[in-house]
DNA sequence: CGCCCATGTGGCACTGACTGCCATCTTGGC
DNA sequence: GCCAAGATGGCAGTCAGTGCCACATGGGCG
């Protein structure tokens, strides 16, 4: 978790610090003023440099609130990697989700700021879309690396990964939910609530409900 | 299918005869030029419209190819709106869903469509983006309309509609991906095969792979 | 038939996202 | 200290998308 922080270029460290910067001044305005009365000179100037460098941050101004997660991507790209052969892979990915929320849960700083920003992204549909771009745009990577690992076919990791997630986007929109509604739920309580859910949608099933069929 | 075609005001007919016309032109240009390379004006140009009210159809330029599918959501939502309570809404999801694809199989013009905008959406993030996003802008009426008929709670509704979604999505990604790789798959074998993925993949499995467990 | 309102269309001007290019500065290896 | 690589900022440009207004057209109604 803190591994990293020292023992950087220099380089390296101002630009760490500055996607923070980024990140922080545009979850600030978002929330403040709306993603669209916000532009992108705003967070720049917020951020404390020009709109030509904001850009070369992120691509577009939606972007500058999801700058931070690029290391649970890559650890969740080494839980993939790490498997073999006739490893349950939908069970490891669930194992590395319950460790992330906890992680989240332990550090009230960065818990926080991710939670506003799934706040962020319930309201506003461009930030969702977003998100949910950006979940694409690493679903490949994802399916090759966990073909490769496993020797699964393609349709079956993906099958794995897209269930994943849209798991975990249904968790943290009800966790968000259960936020905004006034009593916030444990994440991995919501958790556990929605992988039940989840499974039992498709599982196909028979017996479990209240009324009768029709 | 054809319940509509006449008896329209004239304003109807005309609307839905434009909608068509761009959707085809912007399909052809995006598909010859890359949508990046195609402007609004191009499609404008080639619909026989103005830019002007070109974004009176469509609020940006990728939409342009998915004005068709309003029809569909309709459908989905009406067989949603009759469930009653203890219904299997997963599997009435997956009965309309089989039909849908029956009769695309079925319309080969349609079909064709459908199949070329598809396969847009698996080269191009922009227009794949748009078909996430306007899933999204979907699913909560998809939730309260289920939440409504068969009364189960927000979160079981969510979990069916975004299983059902994702399952989807992988469907018609394979389907394309088989066409492009010189074999077309039936859509009905293919989702059948998705269906089983991925109820495997969510089931949390036990035995059925090949190797020993580590 | 002719009138009128609702609705559709086009043109114009405007904001703002994003990009390419270049000139300048800073960092880090030597 | 010196140089190459990389980072930054400014400038100009393209293009998506919107508000406004002026005009045309469809369809009901007397």
């Amino acid at each position: 978790m803190d591994s990293d922080e020292r023992q950087l270029s220099l380089r390296e460290r101002r630009r760490r610090q500055t996607e923070d910067e980024i990140g922080v001044a545009a979850l600030d305005l978002f929330e403040r003023q709306g993603v669209a009365a916000t532009t992108a000179e705003d967070i720049a100037r917020a951020a404390g440099i020009s709109p030509r460098t904001f850009f070369r941050f992120c691509a577009t101004k939606e972007q500058a609130v999801m700058l931070g997660d690029g290391e649970l991507e890559v650890d969740l790209l080494a839980e993939l990697g790490a498997l073999r052969a006739g490893d349950d892979a939908y069970a490891a990915l669930e194992a590395y989700w319950q460790d992330a929320l906890t992680r989240l849960g332990t550090d009230p700083t960065s818990g926080d700021r991710f939670l506003r920003v799934r706040r962020l992204a319930l309201h506003e549909p461009t930030v969702l879309a977003t998100s949910l771009r950006l979940d694409a745009e690493r679903t490949d990577l994802r399916v090759s690396t966990l073909v490769a690992s496993t020797g699964v076919t393609p349709l079956r990791a993906r099958a794995v990964v897209d269930a994943f997630s849209t798991l975990v986007r249904l968790t943290l929109e009800e966790w968000v939910r259960s936020v905004e509604a006034g009593d916030p739920a444990d994440p991995l309580e919501v958790y556990a609530q929605c992988r039940v859910a989840f499974r039992e949608a498709v599982a196909g099933r028979s017996r479990h409900s209240q009324g009768a069929r029709a």
